[in-house]
DNA sequence: CAGGATTGGTCAACATGGCTGCCCCAATTC
DNA sequence: GAATTGGGGCAGCCATGTTGACCAATCCTG
């Protein structure tokens, strides 16, 4: 008896999923990897990358919105901003409005150090897009953005100022 | 002085880059999210199910194939197999062609397991390539093709069969 | 056939980066 | 004055990665 697949695109079918599944999870794990060796330089892992790389993309962002921007715990983000600050790549001030809020910053430093790692997440994300052509980058946006949930795309968006 | 930068394409400046790997980042994290509930329901975690994919996506395959596609240790993913075996998930049995190989295979239960768990990827990924648009799935597929080296690609589309 | 290369398994030991539970303080808000 | 919020910290656990050494079976080649 014939499959009773109904009527459903041509891209929705399980071959294309799991083609996109399999490109999202090698291609998001190179380029992760096209850093460590910048970092285990230093003697610092990804986790440290993260939290310096939103910083630097929102500097004076509060610990609470780089937590929910990291969806891990204070916990495990205290470790890595107490050695990020330790290091000299980061420093807090007190919030104006208010002043319990610890709004971080990277150091000209720390400043340095995310700018060297990103110009390899820049040269590979480069070459990407160059080879997949113009038109092609809006797609891999549109894609992604439709893994994010509802919520989450507001405080992605806002990164991007 | 006005910036020196040379004339490059709009969607190769900073911010285009920036933003794609932001994407990247969330998309991703949301996706293998939305398994991690499934998962621990059984006591397992992501690298039980990234073993259970690859080998439900080529039966068969043998172990070095495997720590080829993972790029992780011998040690690493002896530990995942041994769990999977012992839980009666996958199963092995000598190559054909070389009987030093071991072949390994999902047993049913295996073979439901990962269905199951494939299923919250399928709709994930299906409601991006939805809201996205047949058109915006080949230029998220090219993208993340030109972030996996050369050498990978080989490998990674030698999957789709 | 002998000897080297390949495939796989195993051990001990360690690093990273998540997690929970519990407690604390200061500042703000109600 | 009480409750909430933002931040910090300790102890300890777990999952999953790492290195390095070593062994056994098998295959391939001179």
């Amino acid at each position: 008896m014939a499959a009773p697949i109904p009527a459903s695109p041509l891209f929705l079918r399980e071959p294309e999923i799991r083609r996109g599944v399999e490109l999202l999870y090698f291609g998001y794990s190179h380029l992760t990897r096209s850093i460590d060796a910048g970092l285990s330089d230093k003697g610092m892992g990804r986790a440290h990358h993260r939290a310096l790389y939103f910083i630097a993309r929102k500097p004076d962002l509060t610990v609470s919105e780089l937590l929910k921007l990291l969806a891990i715990t204070k916990q495990s983000l205290g470790r890595v901003l107490t050695e990020l600050t330790e290091r000299g790549l980061v420093e807090t001030r007190a919030g104006d409005r208010d002043r319990r809020q610890r709004l971080l910053r990277l150091t000209a430093e720390g400043t340095a150090f995310e700018a060297e790692l990103f110009e390899a997440l820049r040269a590979k994300m480069a070459a990407a897009y160059s080879s997949a052509g113009q038109g092609a980058v809006g797609g891999f946006w549109a894609v992604l953005e439709g893994l994010i949930p509802e919520d989450e795309r507001a405080r992605v968006a806002g990164l991007g100022r």
